[in-house]
DNA sequence: AATTAGATCTCGACT
DNA sequence: AGTCGAGGTCTAATT
C-alpha cells in the first residue's frame, strides 16, 4: 500500500462525472491498483475512488498544467469499463509504501439471521407458554421467519427485521393472507419483531391487527449465554 | 490526519459485533476523531471503522494482552450511541501526522436528475414531433419524471432511471393507472427510459404495453452542448 | 428531527 | 455471470 499526501485536483469520468478542486488530500493506492482519495473528515466513504480491477499510470503534465504548478498526472483506468480517475498532483507532502499482506477478514455477528436464531431459541420472550414450530417456515411466496404457537395453541407468524419499516409489514401481511387460507393453520396471528420499529410501520401493523415487538439484542444474547461472547 | 501502519486486531461492538484477527493494516485517524481500518485490497469500504462524532483514547494493555505482545489499546467511543471500536496494537511500522485542512468538496454530474434534465431538453429523442409538457408532473401518489405529448398530441408519461429494474416499471404502472382515470389526460402512454434496462424489467414493461428506451448519457450530453463539459 | 429515495452504492448468497 | 436482498448501509433533499 502506498500512501501519498498531496495537494491535488481529482476528476472522475464514468457512470457520472465528478470534480474535486485543488486541496490537500490523502491518496491511498492499494496493492490491487485501486485508488482512494480521502479528506480529513466526513465518513468512511472516500471523496473519490477507483475500484479494482484497474491500472494506475503516472505521467508528465501537459504544458498548460505544468504552467499551473502540476508536477504529475495520475490516470487510473478501470479494466472492464471506461471509468477513469485522473489526479493532477501539485505538491507531494508525504509518500511512503508499506507491505501489508493479505487480510484474514472479518467475523460478523448480530445481523438479522442472528436475531432470528436468538428469538427462535427464546420464543417465550413473546409470551408465556409460547412454543416454536419452526424457523424459515416455507410458504408458496417464501419463508416465514418464525412459525410458533401461543399459549392456547394458536398459530403465530413472526417476521423479524433489524429495522422495521413499511416493507416488512407488507411482507408479513402477504404471508398472513396466504397462511390464513390454509384450513390446517388458520387462524394465524402476526407478530412484527425488530430492534427498532418506525412509527409509520407500527401504525400500519397495528391497523392490520399485527402485534409489534421491539427486540433487545443485548438482552436476547445475554439470556442466551451469559459471558460466552465477551472478548 | 494521522496514518498508522500496525499489526493489530480490531473489535467492534454496537449494532453488530465484529472481530478482525491480528494482521498488518492501515489505521487512519481523521481530524474529527473518526477511525478507518483498511487492508491492502477490497473496495473503498474499510474493514472496520467508527463514524464521527466519536472520541479516540489510547491506553496501556492489560497484563494478559501485554503478555501476548500488545503494546497499546485504542478505544474509539461513539458520542451518541454505545458503539465502540477497540484496536489492540502489536507493532507500529509507521506513524505520521498531516495537516490537510477543510476540503472544498465534490461537484457531481450525470445522476438521475441530470438524465431527466437532459431528456426533457431533448424530448424529440423519444420521437419526431414530441413536445415537453413538464418535468416532475405531480400526481396524487407522487411526481412523474416527465409528462410529454407525442406527434399526434397523445399524453405520454416517462419514468427515468439510471438502471431500470422491476421496481421502476411498477412505479410507472401505478402512475399510468392513476393518470388514465383522469379524463383530461387519458389515454396516457408509458415510456420507461434508463441507461441500462434489466431483461426482467423489459419483459414486464413490454407485457404492459410500456415502451422501453435505453438512454445514451454521453450522446444526450454531447447533443446538449458539445465541448462545454470537457475539462 | 424525521422521512424518502438514490448510490460510481458495496457485499454476500444463491442460481 | 446475473439476480436478489441487506447494510454498523451512507448521503442528500425535503418536510
Amino acid at each position: 500500500m502506498r500512501l501519498v499526501i498531496a495537494r491535488c485536483s481529482v476528476d472522475y469520468v464514468g457512470r457520472l462525472t465528478a470534480h474535486l478542486p485543488f486541496a490537500t488530500r490523502l491518496l491511498m493506492v492499494k496493492a490491487d491498483g485501486s485508488v482512494l482519495v480521502h479528506s480529513d473528515g466526513g465518513s468512511y466513504k472516500p471523496l473519490n475512488w477507483m475500484s479494482p480491477p484497474c491500472a494506475l499510470s503516472g505521467g508528465p503534465p501537459s504544458d498548460v498544467d505544468a504552467a499551473e504548478g502540476v508536477v504529475e498526472v495520475w490516470t487510473v483506468q478501470q479494466a472492464k469499463t471506461d471509468d477513469r480517475l485522473q489526479v493532477h498532483v501539485h505538491e507531494v507532502l508525504h509518500d511512503s509504501a508499506h507491505e501489508l499482506g493479505v487480510d484474514p477478514g472479518l467475523v460478523k455477528d448480530g445481523v438479522e439471521a442472528h436475531l432470528q436464531h436468538l428469538l427462535a431459541e427464546q420464543i417465550q420472550t413473546l409470551g408465556d407458554g409460547w412454543s416454536l414450530v419452526r424457523r424459515e417456515h416455507m410458504t408458496a411466496i417464501g419463508p416465514v421467519d418464525i412459525l410458533c404457537r401461543d399459549a392456547s395453541g394458536g398459530a403465530v407468524a413472526v417476521e423479524i427485521k433489524r429495522r422495521g419499516d413499511i416493507d416488512g409489514v407488507e411482507q408479513l401481511t402477504r404471508y398472513l393472507e396466504l397462511m390464513n387460507r390454509d384450513p390446517h393453520l388458520a387462524p394465524v396471528a402476526g407478530v412484527f419483531a425488530a430492534q427498532e420499529i418506525k412509527p409509520q410501520a407500527r401504525t400500519l401493523a397495528t391497523d392490520r391487527g399485527i402485534r409489534c415487538v421491539t427486540l433487545d439484542y443485548l438482552a436476547l444474547r445475554g439470556l442466551d449465554d451469559v459471558g460466552s461472547r465477551l472478548f
